[in-house]
Order: structure tokens, then C-alpha cells, then sequence
RNA sequence: CGCGGGGUAGAGCAGUCGGUAGCUCGUCGGGCUCAUAACCCGGAGGCCGCAGGUUCAAGUCCUGCCCCCGCAA
């Protein structure tokens, strides 16, 4: 079958590596170029990368719900849909194109999680099971029928980072086991429950924003839920202080401490006070500095005693 | 040419007004101890990012280049 494959991020790369394993026709679809980094160097988006090195016809469109867009859409002919992390939205057009619809590889277990940021909110939440939906695309973001799932339990320390590799490959294969049923008229489409329904809006750098007087969990899962990006961070008097790994720690601080106190020394590590007991930082970064283990970090600078605010 | 910080022992940092480099950890040797990641003594380890320039003298001042990072996008 004939399948247009729409997807942008890391994160749809190995579905799109999936299907061209297959012996379906693949076009893909992703966003233009962008400039990216210190010097706004032109980036192609990783799906762009990937087509190309598999010797995949790929098209860019600012809109796909363009005139344009339409028009290369219908030129290709799609019998179906994938969608991965595409990050444009469909016009009723163009989901009117393929006879077999428009699948969705979603981030979270539907109908938790709707939205942008799936995988960092379930981090954030602390969620103990995380794992990938198919659905069928409709206009309505991310309310579409549910058509398959998979589960993963959360590893305690696990980034959104590590999440996010674990959850692509898992979302892939989940691809294939539904494009497979659909191909078998296996698939029984399951209605989501509205009521269960929660959403999560895309992080923003103030996402990052450590609460000092919420629980050692709480302050965990921020970090770990905002790593890579945007990262967590509190300020340790005027400057910010990236945090970018703890890990719950049975660690005393010394009496007198407030809470938001470091402690510890170059040889134990950098500890942080919280309210209900203690994390050790294992990896943090100072402006204009490079990440650091704790220890490493305390050699050069000796922050113990000092307060993050 | 968006703004800014930085490249100095294996690691992380200091180095004031130019006068041939210092701290913490690690490492090696020795000691103490029932013992130790603790403590004491001693040692090794630096082309101070690269290339030029100014100077009697440059880690320190000037110019160019390379690389890393924060903010903003």
C-alpha cells in the first residue's frame, strides 16, 4: 500500500525506519528546515535526515493544510497515513485524501495525555506505567479512536530524554502491529473516554522553575521531567543553577540547615535539603559552564552551606 | 554578523596593578589505625586552546583563528 508518512522530531524517525523495512510506498512529509542553535545554523529536521539516507522521496510544506500541500499529498496518492510527532495540524481536506485514514502514534496511554508534551508530563507526574497509542487521526487533537497500546513501566530515575528513545522504539513497533491488524481488518477502533481525558500543554523554559518548598518527589521528577529540555533550575543567589540529575538519598543534612541548603563535599557529593529529606545532585551546571557530576563540581566550586532560592 | 561567559596538572577551578604558576579531588610512595572513602607526611604530573604582535619580561596587554557553554530564537 501507499503510505504518507508525516513526522519531524527524533521521536518519529524510528517508525519511519520501520515502515521503510517494509515493502510499502513511502513518501514523507516533514517540516522545513529551521535554523537551530547559537549561530542559527539551517537544520533539516531529524525525519528529513532519515528519508534521505533510505532513499525516500521527501517534501517540506510550512502548511500542509496549503493549497501546496493538498496538491503533493494527491500527486502521491496515499492509501493511508502515518503520523509521528509531525507538529502541524490537518486540515479536514487533508484528511479527506486516504481512503484508509490517517494513523497516529501518540506519546501517552490515551486518553491521558493529550496534547504536546505527553512523555515530559508523565515524567513530571511521576507516573509508575508510561507508554505509546495508536488512534485514528481526527480533526480534534488527540481525541481520535484508540486502536492499539502498549506499556512501559517508568524506570525511577529515568529521563524524559531516556523516556522519549525507549517510547519511539516501543511506538514503532506498535505501528507496525497496528498497520498489520489494519491490513488483516483485525482492528477494532475503541472510543475514548472524555471524562478520563487530561491534556498537557508544551514546556516552556519557565517549566523548569524548581519549587524548593515541595516534596524531594515532586523536585525529582521536575528534573528528570524537564531533561533535556528546558532543564531544570533553581537560582543560587542571582545566577541559575541547571539541575539535570538526582537521585533520593538517605543523606542528612547538617542541623540548621534551611531547606534549599547544599550540603556534602567533593568526596560524598553535593546533597540538597528538602523538605522531607534529601537528594543527592548528581549532575548540574552553573551559566556559562558545562554539565558536572556533583563531586567534580564541588572541586572547583565549593557551594556547600549556600541556599537555593 | 542577536547578547554574554569560558578554554591553566587526570578532573574541577584560582591566578589581584605584566615579573617563568597555585587550590580541591584524584594518583604514586610512606606513616597512623582493629579498620577506613578518615587523618598525617612526602612525590609525580602544566607547550597556561592555536598563531602572530607589543615588551627587558606575557597565563596576564593587542590582533586573528579554532573549540565549549549560558541567554535569546
Amino acid at each position: 500500500m501507499r503510505i504518507a508518512f508525516f513526522g519531524t522530531p527524533e521521536f518519529a524517525v524510528p517508525t519511519l525506519q520501520a515502515l521503510a523495512r517494509t515493502d510499502h510506498t513511502l513518501a514523507v512529509f516533514t517540516q522545513p528546515d529551521r535554523p537551530v542553535g547559537r549561530k542559527a545554523i539551517l537544520t533539516p529536521p531529524p525525519v528529513k535526515a532519515a528519508a534521505l539516507e533510505l532513499g525516500l522521496p521527501v517534501y517540506q510544506f510550512e502548511k500542509i493544510r496549503s493549497a501546496e500541500g493538498c496538491a503533493a499529498i494527491r500527486a502521491f496518492g496515499p492509501d493511508l497515513y502515518a503520523v509521528v510527532a509531525f507538529g502541524q495540524l490537518f486540515s479536514e481536506e487533508n484528511l479527506s485524501i486516504p481512503p484508509l485514514g490517517a494513523i497516529n502514534v501518540h506519546g501517552s496511554l490515551l486518553p491521558l495525555y493529550r496534547g504536546a508534551s505527553p512523555m515530559q508530563q508523565s515524567v513530571i507526574d511521576g507516573q509508575a506505567v508510561v507508554g505509546v497509542s495508536t488512534m485514528q487521526l481526527v480533526k480534534r487533537m488527540d481525541a481520535g479512536d484508540v486502536l492499539m497500546t502498549a506499556e512501559t513501566p517508568l524506570g525511577e530515575n529515568e529521563t524524559y530524554g531516556e523516556l522519549s528513545v525507549r517510547l519511539a522504539e516501543l511506538g514503532a513497533s506498535l505501528f507496525l502491529k497496528t498497520l498489520d491488524a489494519l491490513e488483516r481488518g483485525d482492528l477494532t477502533p475503541q472510543p475514548q473516554d472524555e471524562a478520563k481525558a487530561t491534556y498537557c500543554r508544551m514546556l516552556t523554559r519557565d517549566s523548569g522553575k524548581i519549587d524548593l518548598a515541595a516534596s524531594r518527589q515532586v523536585i525529582h521528577n521536575l528534573i528528570r521531567g524537564t531533561n533535556p529540555w528546558p532543564g531544570a533550575y533553581a537560582l543560587l543567589g542571582e545566577e541559575k543553577l541547571k539541575l539535570w540529575r538526582t537521585v533520593l538519598s538517605d543523606a542528612e543534612a547538617p542541623s540548621g540547615l534551611p531547606v534549599g541548603g547544599l550540603f556534602g563535599d567533593a568526596r560524598k557529593g553535593l546533597f540538597l535539603h528538602c523538605a522531607d529529606g534529601a537528594l543527592e545532585i548528581t549532575e548540574l551546571q552553573a551559566p556559562g559552564g558545562r554539565k558536572l557530576d556533583g563531586k567534580a563540581f564541588l572541586r572547583g566550586k565549593n557551594i556547600v552551606g549556600s541556599v537555593l532560592s
